[in-house]
DNA sequence: AAGGTAATCTGGTCTATACCAAGATGGTGA
DNA sequence: TCACCATCTTGGTATAGACCAGATTACCTT
């Protein structure tokens, strides 16, 4: 790290109080006012170096909260099993899923060419967040072909649509094309995530597929940068 | 977008005068000094806005130089062929490669673990600097069992590995761990790659093997996170 | 024409301060 | 007990400067 100027020095300060366990994960730092105080410098030097450290995934900052130190990523392997749930618990998290919520909608053009469906068909819109260990780390809005899955808003929205797909629909993810790409945060994704606007993140957007080969949904998952890592091998 | 705050409408503007063409791909933003002016504001505020607009992928800095709108991103399907050339050129962009260096080195304990490899053993070591129009877009370094390919100094390392390992080897890239993550770009990626310190960035680390399963190399690419977006997809 | 150098331009870092808005907290009254 | 509200704390946004170091450019010398 590079300590010749001031805000790398914080920054370094603080890097090696967080690994060292002064400041465990989870753990909130002290306010940016306290902190410009104890460096002996100012708010805007201090959020420079905050920011850095964000940038690198070690914290990050909940809007208006403040500053906490982030646990350690969620591999996230996008080929494997669409099952968060199953995923994050297989990797000692405590998952959790609230739904946001729930509609039969007219599809827009965007949905229409990525389900391969015409003008006008009907889809459901689920929109819902995702945390680990009580931190809120993914928003994921799904579009489901409304046709293929009756009734879809009677279940438990709350649990995996792949366990749900399963159980109620004998369908089952068989093929997913994926994309993924670093944005900045947009305006709902980062409320509900509880950052700043803009915060960086990774937008990962799928199609998934079932036994027959059948377009079933897609997604859209703005996950906090720093809170995974994508794995995946072929063949 | 939010346009309530005075660094909002500011991104606006310069976001419609990017998308606009006002601003063509590739060309430079005026000084930030020019735009506090323009904008009656101050380079604090000015860069706050230019710092989204980077989040965004949407502009790019250069070191010193000054804020560039950033080029449409190349898709980059890493389990697909490992020839950044190919993919490039395919995506009608000029590619290019530029060697740094390239040794022959005892393994680390970081090497040997990725490469399957017992201490002691050597490897070769590569690093270049890959761009698209000109624009430098990637530094990657290169783990590669010495074993396996003997002389591999003495050939052209400019082109793409997959190439030469096809051409002289007889080898071919057969399976691809990857592993990718959002970071900030460390010292030397981010001196390469002429961006500040701490800029946001991906590293996507794979390791090879070839028609025999042998595991043949690894490498660590660190990309500018606005150049690409991931795409695969797997059944 | 080629090479070196000094002036200039640019973003990078920094101080000091101010006000705003949302989250957290604790007390008050129904 | 519980809903509500005032208060305090926090990060978010903003102003108005300053100096530094690398990149670029223009000029000058050979």
């Amino acid at each position: 790290m590079d300590t010749s100027t001031h805000f790398g020095r914080i920054r370094q300060a603080l890097e090696e109080q967080i690994t060292s366990g002064v400041f465990p994960a989870g753990a909130r730092l002290p306010a940016e006012r306290l902190l410009s105080e104890r460096f002996q410098t100012t708010r805007v030097t201090v959020r420079e170096a905050l920011n850095s450290l964000e940038q690198d995934g070690i914290i990050y900052r909940e809007d208006r909260r403040g500053w906490f130190v982030a646990p350690p990523r969620l591999v996230y392997n996008p080929t494997k099993n669409a099952n968060f749930h199953q995923m994050a618990a297989e990797q000692g998290y405590a998952p959790d899923t609230s739904l946001i919520e729930a509609h039969r909608i007219p599809s827009t053009p965007q949905i229409q060419q990525m389900l391969g469906l015409p003008p006008l068909s009907q889809v459901y819109r689920l929109r819902r967040l995702r945390s680990i260990d009580q931190r809120v780390v993914l928003f994921v809005e799904n579009y489901i072909r409304a046709d293929y899955f009756p009734d879809l808003l009677d279940h438990d929205l709350s649990q995996s649509l792949a366990t749900l797909y399963q159980e109620r629909y004998q369908t089952v993810y068989q093929h997913v094309a994926f994309q993924l790409y670093p944005v900045a945060l947009p305006e709902q994704a980062a409320s509900q995530l509880k950052v700043t606007r803009g915060s960086a993140g990774l937008l990962i957007s799928r199609v998934n597929r079932d036994q027959s080969n059948r377009i079933i949904d897609c997604d859209f998952e703005y996950w906090r940068h720093y809170a995974l890592v994508v794995q995946a091998e072929t063949t």
